[in-house]
DNA sequence: TATGAATGAGGTTTCATTCAT
DNA sequence: CATGAATGAAACCTCATTCAT
């Protein structure tokens, strides 16, 4: 009966994700139960079902969300005025946040589903194949630019798809051993990168 | 059904292992009921429970076993006759075999379990710290054996950690895009490693 | 169903008692079932969940009940207006109400149920031990007064335990044969104490 | 295949019941079960269906036995040599015997499946009104014998269903309290008799 | 719009009973 | 005769979802 702003309608929805992603990364996506959800938002059960269709309509959109917060300098590199080293540091630094776990865990979760079911249209939102190119040109981009073109021995390709593995592998890593120091583990994979790719070796 | 030999009661929970470990990795433990996987086992579902306590105590078995297979030689490098260049080219050409996707989404399910229920006992036979130090001490010492002391920039510990957090990566892309060519990305980082280490570079 | 007035709920939690309390009497507490309790009561199973943990609390909640529809008078004795002889008469009319066959037989449950656990913080709220001993002080309180100090040969708290035993007895034979006429019983025991207690016998 | 002894035959359904009344009495008939009986008479599950028809004829034969234990002199008092206040000191010593608990439980189990049934045929074997009638008989025939016939203005009859009917209080509450002197409570009693009964208070 | 009580399908688990050996 | 693995019906309980207010 009470008109609502479009603006509180937005706010609402979005505490609504906010505690639903609490939930769904403490709990795993199966055993939190919408009245957690509910509770943790501070509203009813059913209001929730004004925002979205059911849980997993909820679920993907947390993943979705989560999988957005991942996406990074590296698809837009040549906006970015930083280079290949230190866009990696910044990036690596920031996995040092414990909040990414929570992205961590939803990425996960989103990844299980997603080779579970094949490809369902539920994941539309986010394809991983798509961001694992756009990602892996802009490190290919990033590492030519800074380091030139590199030897013919060096497939420069296939390391800027390895940097991409790695970057995933750091982030479970962290999430099992939030101790793990990966910022030191960038800082190896530079170090042989300059080894590899510098003049300076040559020279 | 009268006493049944050992061998055969062994089978029997063999088999009931397979067919939960293609239901866990089909749908996800929590979705996977146990009437599907005793229909798989082509048993009843009662039947399930002399051979497991319940469906968490299945599942466990499940993971620590796909767990199990994940150890590997790298653990025990001392007694390996490969060098760690062979060594790591045949862990990664296994990973294009089908089935270890398998093993992958059990390993990852484990992962959440574990980080959202703390440290539980109830994933004591497989402890992630446990393997990792293992495993990268394991790659420390067949690097220094292949290539040498390292030069004093360069850090192996924290490369060997990269490479054990590259392996995971890999295994996620893996699932996600089985169509990666990770053998590919093992030979960059072995060349850069070679760069890197190989007296021949700074000569 | 929205926001229901706290009457309307305490009105269907007491409606599930009372199912419950039927179901119970009339199949035993292991053998009444959570659907036909919901069906007797005109709700869905799921229902009596929102007022019952779980079916043992439903079944205590029962019992603890009748056991408090056993509480009687002679708790308080001394605020009764009655003498012993008047009091007795009334509890064991009572015994003549149908429905207190019910009463009788959770009571029953529940003793069972005490005796096989122990004592188990379960049935906390309803101490056999408790109510005898303040029984069994009412009817000492009540025969003193109003028979006076019992001759030395006369063991009057014996009787008064004596006659809390019987009531019990009482209340089974009643159970198994309603027809018993176990107000001639208490008369004739009223004619035997006040034999033994009244002067006019010595005089 | 092996032909085995009748004594033999009757041993293990001995053995049985006494496995099976151990286990309902600590369980209770619905909570115990056919493996933890067969396992307490060191057979298998299986074999206890050579010797019983089901769980329910098992429970009722286990009740049977134990109602037929309690069967006493009083049935047949005439051949007794002893006089009422003996026999009734006897019999309530016999219930400081904690095996006597057993018979009890049993007993109120029998009890509660009689009333929940109505009278049903599977109880055919203990009747509990015919065992009323005849002790009751047997009581008011000893009290007599001992102490002569009463007063008009004592009812004995009902005073010998009262005493019946304090017979099972008194087993019900050394069920529930085992420290409960039921001894000094029967000595209350047959003062209280003697007091009424006997020539001495007239005289 | 929001509430939250109610629904009821469906999951896990138990266990009396059977029957091949 | 005994075994004990297997069955499968049925119980308890959860929780996503609905809808009257």
């Amino acid at each position: 009966m009470v008109r609502v702003s479009d603006a509180h309608l937005a706010a609402r929805r979005h505490s609504i994700l906010v505690a639903a992603t609490k939930c769904f990364s403490q709990k795993g996506i199966a055993a939190a139960t919408m009245a957690e959800i509910a509770a943790e938002a501070g509203i009813s059960p059913g209001a929730i079902y004004r925002y979205f269709e059911n849980k997993d309509d909820l679920a993907r959109w947390c993943m979705d969300e989560s999988a957005e917060a991942i996406k990074h300098a590296w698809e837009n590199p040549t906006s970015a005025e930083m280079s290949f080293v230190e866009l990696s540091r910044l990036t690596f630094a920031e996995l040092n946040r414990p909040e990414v776990a929570i992205d961590t865990q939803l990425f996960l979760e989103r990844a299980l589903i997603y080779v579970r079911d094949g490809h369902p249209e539920a994941l539309a939102l986010g394809e991983f194949r798509d961001e694992f190119e756009k990602v892996r040109a802009g490190i290919l981009f990033l590492i030519e630019r800074q380091f030139g073109p590199p030897p013919p021995d060096v497939d420069v390709k296939a390391i800027a798809e390895a940097l991409y593995g790695f970057y995933w592998g750091a982030r479970v890593m962290k999430l099992l051993m939030p101790e793990v120091n990966t910022d030191a583990q960038v800082e190896a994979l530079h170090s042989l990168i300059g080894h590899a790719l510098d003049r300076s070796c040559g020279k």
